[in-house]
DNA sequence: TTGTAAGCGTTATCAC
DNA sequence: GTGATAACGCTTACAA
């Protein structure tokens, strides 16, 4: 049918298509017009059959796909989103840290969404925000009509970022949750809070009562849900909270390292660590590697664990994995969120949703067996 | 000047604004021509005021400057993408591996390269895309006119990509270089071979004779240049190349340090390890933890240091540094990339160019002072 | 089942 | 220095 000179990529350098008996010539690049000119038929029919509109005849509708395809025609996002006020893209707005740290576990969390979106024929927009940052973007999105939604990362206890996401009607879904009114919009979270209760209850069951916890920034809410696992679990147990053995940082391999030392140099050092993340769990290795002690023997530990994927066994079995762990995989949430992101955009008006994920612990080598 | 009820983010429900001794109602949103109609111009002089064109007077321009502020008037991007052809907005497909690996040293690129895109007022679109989808998702992104122009990440020795985005006059520039003709498109990529070579080298100099190369995946061209300066090393000084003492993969945390433990294990073990990337030299670190040795003492370690950002210190005074390195920022090589390629989109008939960094040696724990 | 025509919100080409 | 007016490429009432 279509017999084209050069073919590349939907330019169409000088190309003629045999149709009604006659031959038409046609310039780079194609779009709408040309092609339903080519077709013989109104734009509006070859946009229906493209478009899925059940009025279009099968016939019409398998001739437009074929010419569509061999031509390489596709819609112009601009001309399609002024037309329909749509823009079928969603935004991610990272916080950096001062130090223009990005936290890895955005990329696996945007590796889960970017897979739904690349399905439903979404694109990602990222931006990296720096603290305060993010609610100028966010108006920028809303005002620029940039993008049909948005996910908020890394909420805080009191987060404005929601209030004014309401206020601009920008449909979002929160990864995490803030700590008030929370079923009044879409979220999706882990159980932090039960998630270090139970961990802690385990080093406990162990014997330990003499128990640190390094844990990620208390400004975040997460980290204050973990914070109360933790407290609730000593409590529980008639342990007292020592908060000399609790700190709270921005989660890296340093901080890890550096706490760790600091934490064994105490007059009282604990004899179990919990961590807030994979990442200062290695650098607790690499600490307790410098002091010559071997975890799970001589020391127990236990991390949470978002499942990187650059931090996984290649092959999916390392069994028993390294890392006695609370786990619960956030490239699955990233999934999640970008799913209920997308409903909630084709269906404005329904109820928010609220999913809360349960950790799971998963026992390696860092931990005794016992209590298990 | 602007006597609003409501003036939230763009959306103006019942607005009016005192004009030539007249008010004007205007409902949400705003859009140029309602402005216009507030302030008694034509659209074409608003736009040319707004977009900074020299022929309207300062008057104005100043007037109209206020009137947009005021009512946050923001021009939509699809409507003038339409109308210029242009998205003002930057591609980055990052490749997955096949276990859904998401590297993180592609988030700390992406930090540099945003700061220079949001400073432009260019957006960031991302695509995740699994081995061999890369070619599709240009071509999307070019038959849509979805972007301006493309990041090209992790270039294999033969890269078909390069040759795609050439005949798809896709402006692209390459972080990092193929083999071959690498003078004929943008690149800007790390001095891997010299890198590999001054490392390995100086362990030689410390007396090493036995040394391994925990690689990268020599797919990747960057990994093959790592590779030849390593050998060239030891060849210069009468080393023989042994291939046992040689792997390579993706890196990994659990890469490094399952690759240690069998390097270690073998009948002549070597007296020091050069690593591809920060992620596998912490998964050696709790190799050795495991075996008991300790690194700078019983064995020397080098590895290759992109400065990601959540391995470094805090405060950025770790001094002196735990990992002997070669080091270079990957964040600055984002930031650099950027701003060629936004240069190149401005300028599409400017000639191709290349920059080759010298990564730099940084002296840390895990190499004996000895050869400093 | 198909077609006509009016938007969508800009920018750009003229003319004045 | 400013203003009509025609693109840009699509979607979508409304007609037929």
């Amino acid at each position: 049918m279509a017999n084209c000179l050069h073919l590349a990529f939907g330019y169409v350098d000088i190309c003629q298509i045999a149709l009604n008996n006659m031959f038409v010539m046609v310039t780079a690049p194609i779009n709408l017009k040309k092609l339903s000119e080519m077709l013989g038929l109104s734009q509006t029919t070859v946009s229906r059959a493209l478009n899925g509109f059940p009025e279009v005849s099968e016939k019409t509708r398998k001739r437009v796909q074929e010419a569509a395809n061999a031509l390489n025609y596709r819609p112009s996002p601009s001309a399609a989103s002024l037309a329909t006020g749509k823009t079928r893209s969603i935004g991610h707005v990272i916080p950096v840290s001062e130090h223009r740290m990005i936290n890895p576990h955005f990329s696996d969390f945007l590796a889960g969404a970017s897979e739904i979106y690349a399905a439903a024929g979404y694109d990602m927009l990222l931006r990296m925000a720096n603290a305060g940052e993010e609610e100028d973007i966010y108006r920028d999105f809303a005002s620029r009509r940039r993008v049909d939604g948005v996910v908020v990362h890394g909420p805080k206890t009191i987060e404005p970022r929601i209030d004014l996401l309401k206020s601009i009607d920008l449909p979002f879904v929160v990864h995490g949750r803030s700590g008030a009114d929370a079923n009044s919009y879409s979220w999706l979270d882990v159980n932090n809070r039960e998630a270090f209760r139970k961990g802690t209850e385990l080093l406990i069951k162990q014997g330990h009562a003499n128990i640190a916890l390094i844990n990620g920034l208390e400004s975040m809410n997460f980290a204050k849900r973990r914070r109360a696992g933790f407290e609730a679990a000593l409590e529980a147990n008639k342990i007292a909270v020592d908060q000399r053995h609790i700190c709270s940082a921005d989660m890296t391999e340093t901080y890890g390292h550096d706490a760790t030392l600091a934490q064994l140099k105490l007059s009282s050092p604990p004899t179990a660590i919990m961590y807030a993340s994979i990442l200062p769990a290695m650098g607790g290795i690499r600490a307790l590697n410098e002091l010559g002690l071997q975890p799970g023997k001589d020391i127990a530990i236990i991390t949470y664990d978002d499942e990187l994927s650059f931090l996984q066994s290649p092959d999916g079995t390392d069994t028993p994995p390294f890392f006695t762990a609370i786990s619960s995989s956030i490239q699955a949430a990233g999934k999640r969120v970008a799913e209920m992101l997308l409903q909630q955009i084709d269906n404005p008006m329904q109820n928010p949703i609220n999913e809360l994920w349960e950790a799971e612990i998963v026992h390696g080598k860092t931990t005794s067996s016992a209590g298990k």
